[in-house]
DNA sequence: ATCACCACTTGAACGCCGTTCAAGGCCGAC
DNA sequence: GTCGGCCTTGAACGGCGTTCAAGTGGTGAT
């Protein structure tokens, strides 16, 4: 099989998935890749970009449809739901900035590191990464009137809780396992809550007249 | 003068602040110390270590009076204001968080990569970040149920827009200034207010009975 | 059939990094 | 004096990202 930038991004994702970013070195690409590693130079630019390729194929999939692929937990443990209280047939700004932030958080909740791969990527290439522009989209389409601030606010929480339950998960399996709280899907889903609260308004807590 | 953890601390942290965490080696740290690299092990467990050691000194001094001192900024363009509406003699507690955000932030947003260094020690040794279990403390002491969630919630806002604040300017003073959208202190307020108001409860936008 | 050309790969090096450790210097207590 | 602890040295280990001259192999033109 033949070199190639697609190969060698599928590869990096690969180790990622498998053994976190500490394991992505040009190096041992190279070694998984039976390759020296100046080949991979020839594909690729430097590490940073090839960081921003492996972040647009966490996110690919994202970019058309966005349902939040079969999240097997149960997030009921606070009382939220995030159906839209309001509209009928077409979902409300708010549901779909929801629905996709819970995309983008199923979408890298299980691949080590990858908040911070994402970070980078968007910090350093943001046009590369379509997702994140669709959410600013969804944003600007609902009444936000900073979605660009807004985009970030939202991303931060959604990259901030991943990275931490990551680093939760990675601690754990080296000390005590018990210990700290969980900080998983019921804290990324409440935190969620609570700023599209604060951004669209809040469902009136005592609806009475 | 002789090596001691203090040196080793305030060195590391001089060097943060000059130069940026890129900068910031253990060779480079002994060199500045006039000192083989092996010298500082006796001092310092690891790099991990001595960064949150860094990360709790620039924290130091938000523990006890937390005044963001002096923000240069007027922070008028959204049309909420802090102030609290109840209470006359303390602070409400939504004012507080907000006064503690942005005392955080003041303590790190002219140091560069302070708020990566930050994250590492938070979830590395959360103990060690006094003014951090302050936010959730004062969180407990607002209405809100799931503090600790929503400490991360407010740091997850607070170091990421610095993140993103820096790494912008890091970009700006590289490739052509103007571009991107500023994403300073203005994004900052802002999001934080929106935040506060999931946390909180809106201020009413109609007060009507 | 030959040759030039191009895409691609090798092999080796450069200068960094964090961390470890035997050996030795220094200095106060006995 | 000399013993024992604190502290530092000097050197090494294995890894990192990146660069680059040299080489390989195939394709198309002559």
């Amino acid at each position: 099989m033949t070199l190639s930038r697609e190969r060698v991004e599928d590869t990096a994702l690969a180790i990622l998935t498998r053994f976190g970013l500490a394991d992505l070195s040009m190096r041992r690409l190279a070694r998984e890749l039976d390759v020296q590693v100046g080949a991979l130079y020839w594909h690729v630019k430097n590490k940073q970009e090839l960081l921003v390729g492996v972040a647009a194929r966490l996110l690919q999939g994202l970019d058309t449809g966005n349902e939040p692929e079969s999240s097997a937990q149960d997030h009921a443990s606070s009382g939220v739901d995030p159906a839209p209280p309001a509209s009928r047939d077409h979902v409300s700004g708010r549901a779909a900035v929801a629905a996709l932030a819970q995309g983008i958080r199923a979408a890298l909740v299980n691949v080590p590191d990858s908040a911070e791969v994402v970070q980078v990527a968007q910090s350093l290439q943001p046009e590369a990464l379509a997702p994140l522009n669709r959410l600013r989209t969804l944003l600007e389409a609902a009444e936000i009137e900073n979605a660009a601030w807004a985009q970030h606010l939202v991303m931060n929480h959604v990259l901030g809780s991943i990275a931490a339950a990551q680093e939760a998960a990675r601690l754990a399996a080296v000390d005590l396992p018990g210990a700290t709280s969980p900080l998983g899907d019921d804290a990324f889903e409440w935190g969620l809550q609570i700023l599209l609260d604060g951004l669209f308004g809040q469902p009136v807590p005592e609806p009475r007249p």
